[in-house]
RNA sequence: GCCCGGGUGGCGGAAUGGCAGACGCGACUGACUCAAACUCAGUUGUCCGAAAGGGCGUGCGGGUUCGAAUCCCGCUCCGGGCACCA
């Protein structure tokens, strides 16, 4: 016989307790039982999920979506599901309380951080990916989520990515009509073209030749330049230890790779991009139209920075060199101008010699002979410096003088030229005109270099006062730039005058006098630049493009997707650590892949192509999965648009449509939602959905965090052996520091939803999570603290289970005569405090209130009976967080069907008001006693019943009353003197 | 520097102009147990007090109000984002 053991002590408990093996035991039959009867199937109104949309055409519709996941090769952590358990609360009560909803969840599986999981194992990043998803499945299964696995999709499916490539194809074929404010097929522009009805675009034809003169090649190439998907030579980061360029938004402001932290090179190289810069308008201004949070909206707003100014003329011996400002008001006032160092025009700029006159500062010739020497070397040292020497350098203002001097088109004054750092290429005009009393930077700029100071707004008093400054001192004498708001002075010429003009006026005023003169006009500029969309790594989805002998990409036809990603044995990119290498896609080492003859079916026959071996960044999938959810088994289309405007289309006139919830991190505030908001848009511009905006409402869900404890030489150590003594923390005896962060592997504080699942079962797991504070909060996970909602759900199971026979002890059926009033109360402001903690989605607050339920109940039934009327709302007020244990409770007492769809119960209003109310009274705004009234009682009986209590009594004999404050149902206040 | 959040018991949080601290964790006390764990019951903002009762109390300072955690002004600390964008 073995010795007894530590589980043989258990024995003596009861039976039938809800323990974790009774909990894992239900969980796993509602879960085969789901999925067998196909329980969150939701019917589509037209194709191969439609059978049954007829029974629920009626009922209101919700798409409520998650953020898909990366499948990542470690695993899910308990911080990874809080929004999907929260998203799975949500559709439950919405299901329950008459909704047809749309919930699913899918993999964002291609990209950078998939493949590099793929290069470290070795491993085929397919089979990875797929060994990936359906480890998460299992985790995620296990929770209880209630997905309806048909719409389930991977980016990595090649029956979702050839949509993918079929919508890169529609951007490719779509250009933006400014006139318009929309994208158009191309095929109009070139009929517009061809009928001498539009000429193209300034810029498209190198050697600005009309379109008539044109052969065909040159016609492509004109073509091509006005696609919203261009190949274009621009600067790029190129990051050779990632052996790919990425995108702005993938670059820290440090100048390094967000995936990988590798250095990242600004440098010219002929990449894809796509035009989201046409977009930018409506990207800011559709933002009114979403219910997103303000963090989120100003978050896209910044990225997109869109200001309105002017670009003004200076004339200088080069040729007109054109400005960008803000502040064409301060026009006056602009005592030199600055040009980027890779500007354009810098070399013509520069003199040839040094002007005549008093000797220049050693500051502005940087101590040259010559300007053309200073130009040269300023402008080479600055190529070579990158984004993380500058930011290391700090803010210190350097350039030259360019020996050239430029006409202020204002008054005539000559201002000198400079070449600084501070001026960057890649915004506005490259160019600026300098105004240094009402711009810091370059007020920094001017008392660097000795540069004049002309004060053309008058400063506030306020500022004046806080610096110091007199009334009539001279700019020259200010400590900084005044760059708040002010009336124009010293400001005029023979032709306008400003001066007097607040600063909107005096804009207007000078704008108008610039666009008469034609030294300027007013403009709108953004910071968001077009997206570079092509990446030379192998796990994403290929380019449907191929390349004809003249060099212009032309797209595969229709007929040809998908374009399958070829396999490849060793798919690992060419990395480097030399910034001057060159990028080298894997797919450019399928020989056999890169040629292809075909035809293309414009009129050209059989011809040999060679494709583009560039593939996709992983946004793309990301960009439109949510529409594919909407019909995922379609094979005609992306979507159908029936089932598309179902599910996402506008309620009303005006409105945006989209996914009515959309739950996620608060990281992707700019990346994705901003790519899948253009996206979204071109395809709504070419008809091809009826909703403008992809996600109406935007949820952006709080972050679990963990304590995380290192040792003393910085070291983590595993958080699960930490102990904790008087407030301080021990390992191995040591004693270790706390600090609160992210979960995660590599801090030792991972803790694993399935060992939450084995211990307590997935319903305390969801409980714990949705009971530990609003959605939208962070807040630190503490294990200690899930016993909490294990204990309740064991209390909850003994008001329907006796735990030593396992029979049902609730009451019989009644009609809720017999229930105490009492108990009916309860139950009808649970139920009422319920509804409103699942319309808000704060889920805690539910949850406290179906506590103080149980706690109600078990106290006023020590010996069970619980009535059935009370009971079996009890049930389904649970089922939405704590699902399993619902649905077991529910079919004990006698229920066959599941209760996904029962109706939620509802609040009987009758039961949600009090005869009688206890009544706070005050005496000066402090409570100093309390009277139990009717609930009705008016004004003269509240303050009859306040002056009755003895207290208030003995108080009120004290003093003289000066005021009675008497609010019916609320309280009484007495303020007294 | 600029733009967003946020600060309430030992901890997570509740209350969004009307009884601060619901609900849960932890802690303490008790029941069960040989004992412990589990479970159950009770207490638990803080200070004075044996108690009754009272003082104080929602980051700090001021204001509005009969009444402020809640609204307004100024500050401070913490978290996040952007950052030479003219």
């Amino acid at each position: 016989m073995a010795a007894p053991t530590s589980a043989d002590t258990t024995s003596d408990l009861p039976t039938h307790r809800y323990d974790a093996a009774l909990a894992q035991e239900i969980e796993a039959r509602w879960q085969d039982r789901w999925e067998a009867e196909g329980t969150f199937h939701t019917p589509n109104p037209v194709g191969d999920l439609s059978e049954g949309f007829d029974a629920v055409a009626d009922r209101p519709k919700r798409f409520v979506l998650d953020m898909f996941p990366y499948p990542s090769g470690v695993g899910l952590h308990v911080g990874h599901p809080l929004g999907f358990i929260g998203t799975d609360v949500y559709t439950r009560y919405l299901r329950m309380t008459g909704h047809n909803v749309i919930y699913t969840m899918g993999y964002d599986a291609f990209g950078l951080p998939a493949e590099q999981y793929a290069l470290q194992t070795n491993t085929h990043p397919r089979v990875t990916t797929e060994a990936n998803i359906a480890n998460m499945r299992r985790q995620l299964r296990r929770l209880g989520l209630g997905h309806d696995p048909r719409r389930a999709v991977s980016t990595t499916d090649v029956g979702f990515y050839r949509w993918t490539q079929w919508i890169f194809l529609q951007i490719f074929h779509a250009w933006y009509d400014r006139d318009a404010g929309r994208a158009r097929p191309i095929a109009e522009l070139e009929a517009e073209l061809d009928a001498g009805t539009r000429q193209p675009d300034a810029g498209t034809e190198p050697t600005g030749r009309p379109w008539a003169e044109l052969d065909a090649t040159a016609r492509r190439a004109v073509v091509n330049a006005h696609r919203l998907a261009y190949l274009a030579e621009v600067p790029v980061n190129w990051c050779p230890g990632l052996g790919t360029v990425l995108a702005n938004e993938e670059v820290t402001a440090e100048g390094r790779s967000e995936r990988g932290n590798f250095p990242v090179y600004r440098r010219p190289m002929k990449q894809w991009m796509l035009r989201i810069t046409a977009y930018a308008d409506r990207l800011v201004d559709d933002l009114e139209l979403l219910d997103w949070s303000d963090a989120i909206k100003s978050q896209q707003r910044n990225w997109i920075g869109r200001s309105t100014g002017a670009r003004v003329r200076f004339a200088s011996p080069a040729g007109d060199l054109e400005v960008y400002t803000t502040r064409p008001d301060t026009l006056f006032g602009a005592t030199y101008v600055v040009v980027a160092p890779e500007h354009p025009l810098a070399t013509a700029l520069t003199a040839d010699a040094w002007p005549d006159g008093p000797d220049l500062p050693e500051r502005w010739t940087g101590g040259a002979a010559t300007p053309a020497e200073a130009v040269t070397g300023y402008v080479a040292a600055a190529s070579r410096r990158s984004e993380l020497d500058r930011q290391t350098e700090g803010k210190d203002k350097t350039g030259v003088f360019t020996g050239t001097y430029a006409t202020n088109p204002a008054d005539g004054r000559l201002v000198p030229v400079f070449v600084a750092d501070y001026v960057l290429m890649g915004y506005g005009t490259g160019a600026i005109m300098a105004v240094p009393a009402h711009d810091q930077r370059d007020f920094d700029f001017a008392t660097a270099f000795g540069l004049p100071v002309v004060g053309v707004v008058e400063p506030s008093e306020a500022w004046r006062a806080r610096h110091d400054v007199a009334a009539d001192a001279p700019a020259g004498q200010w400590p900084e730039a005044y760059v708040g708001d002010g009336v124009a002075m010293a400001s005029a010429n023979a032709d306008v005058t400003l001066d007097g003009l607040a600063v909107t006026e005096a804009k207007a005023a000078i704008t108008a006098w610039l666009e008469h003169v034609g030294a300027g006009e007013a403009t709108t500029q953004y910071k968001l630049r077009d997206w570079l969309f092509s990446r030379q790594r192998y796990w994403g989805e290929p380019f449907p493009i191929v390349f004809g002998d003249d060099g212009e990409p032309q797209a595969l036809p229709d007929e040809a997707l998908p374009l399958v990603l070829p396999p490849m044995e060793d798919f690992s990119p060419t990395t480097s650590d030399d910034e001057d290498s060159e990028p080298e896609p894997p797919l450019g080492r399928v020989t056999d892949w890169t040629t292809v003859t075909t035809d293309l079916g414009r009129g050209d026959g059989v011809q040999t192509y060679r494709r583009e071996t560039n593939t996709m960044p992983n946004w793309a999938g990301s960009c439109w999965y949510e529409l594919r959810y909407a019909d995922p088994t379609n094979t005609e289309a992306f979507v159908d648009p029936a089932n598309e405007a179902y599910w996402l289309g506008p309620r009303s006139e005006g409105d945006c449509g989209g996914a009515d919830l959309y739950v996620g991190g608060v990281e992707h505030a700019v990346l994705h939602l901003l790519y899948a908001r253009f996206w979204h848009k071109v395809l709504f511009d070419l008809g091809h959905v009826s909703s403008s905006e992809p996600f109406r409402r935007l949820f952006n869900q709080g972050m679990i965090q963990a304590y995380a404890y290192l040792d003393e030489r910085g070291f983590y150590v595993e958080a699960t052996e930490v102990t904790e003594v008087d407030g301080r923390w021990y390992h191995d005896g040591r004693e270790v520091r706390r600090e609160l962060g992210k979960m995660g592997k590599s801090l030792k504080n991972a803790v694993a939803p399935d060992e939450m699942c084995e211990r307590y079962g997935a319903d305390t797991l969801r409980l714990y999570e949705m009971f530990s504070g609003p959605l939208d909060q962070s807040r630190p996970w503490d294990t200690t603290a899930v016993v909490g909602m294990y204990r309740l759900l064991q209390r909850i199971w003994r008001v329907f289970i006796d735990e030593d026979s396992g029979e049902v002890r609730t009451g019989p059926v009644d009609d809720g005569a017999a229930v105490a009033d009492e108990t009916q109360r309860a139950l009808h402001r649970t139920i009422a405090a319920v509804h409103d903690g699942m319309e808000t989605l704060r889920f805690n607050t539910s949850i406290a209130r179906i506590t103080e339920l149980t706690n109600h109940l078990t106290a006023a039934y020590p010996d069970g009976g619980v009535p059935h009327s009370v009971a079996e709302p009890l049930a389904l007020l649970l089922a939405p967080v704590a699902p399993h244990t619902a649905e077991e409770l529910w079919s004990r007492l006698g229920h066959e069907a599941t209760l996904a769809y029962e109706p939620f119960p509802e609040a009987d209003p009758a039961w949600l008001v009090d005869d009688t109310v206890e009544i706070p009274v005050q005496v000066n705004g402090k409570v100093r006693g309390r009277v139990t009234v009717a609930a009705d009682a008016d004004r003269d009986a509240l303050e009859a019943a306040a002056r009755g209590d003895d207290k208030v009594a003995a108080l009120l004999a004290a003093a003289t009353i000066r005021k009675v404050v008497v609010v019916p149902g609320k309280l009484v206040n007495f303020v007294v003197g």
